[in-house]
DNA sequence: CCGAGTGTTCGATGGAAACCATACACTCCC
DNA sequence: GGGAGTGTATGGTTTCCATCGAACACTCGG
């Protein structure tokens, strides 16, 4: 029978409805901007959110992907069981010119 | 007699020498975006600390600024009785290109 | 159908940060 | 020198947020 049983589907936000203080409080946290950097040397959907090297626990790491979702960071797609991520560069970019640049460029 | 009563001059730090998370660690208030948005349109060294339009009282509001120094934000200077303040434009724009704009160029 | 793998949700906790009221330090003007 | 104006420091309260552990939902491969 046709499975009604689909994961939720993640709720994103576009960079456009996303206000100032909302995107520089999500990159304000140093869990999230190593996400975002890692992010930005992989591959678009090639990385599920478990992959990531940062010292936090689940529950934590999902809370931090829900933030990033929310401020037009990342978008989200369920990839069989996993949850694959992308950096929306050009959309952000377009949003808050030189923020995403200003945050990759290292220190 | 030679009065030594100084004030203790404010502590700097040059926007050289600030982390990119200290940076929108700092920004990332309201309070503090409204003071650098209010300072942004006004004159060089113009405005004493009082004299800003934030909900927060006089205790609040020193430590705010003692943030946005920290940050490499604002200048301060001791006149009078009364501490002005200018935004380190160039200085800041210069180690992080853009983001001053960015938070400038209001919603 | 069960088990392993993956991610979300919930409740609780700890620590950081914003805030206030008070007290203090300094500068100026009368 | 006294008093008004301005800002800082201190102590205590509250609010917010990052974190964890545990329970739950879903997908896939035996």
């Amino acid at each position: 029978m046709a499975t009604t049983g689909h994961r939720a589907a993640p709720e994103h936000t576009h960079p456009d409805d996303v206000p100032v203080l909302t995107a520089l409080a999500a990159l304000a946290d140093p869990v999230r901007l190593a996400l975002v950097r890692e992010l930005a040397g992989s591959a678009e959907w090639s990385r599920s959110c478990g992959s990531f090297d940062v010292p936090v626990g689940k529950a934590a790491l999902s809370h931090h992907f829900s933030v990033l979702r929310g401020a037009g960071l990342v978008e989200q797609r369920d990839e069989g069981p996993k949850r694959v991520n992308r950096l929306r560069r050009a959309e952000f970019d377009a949003r808050f010119p030189g923020l995403l640049d200003l945050v990759l460029r290292g220190d």
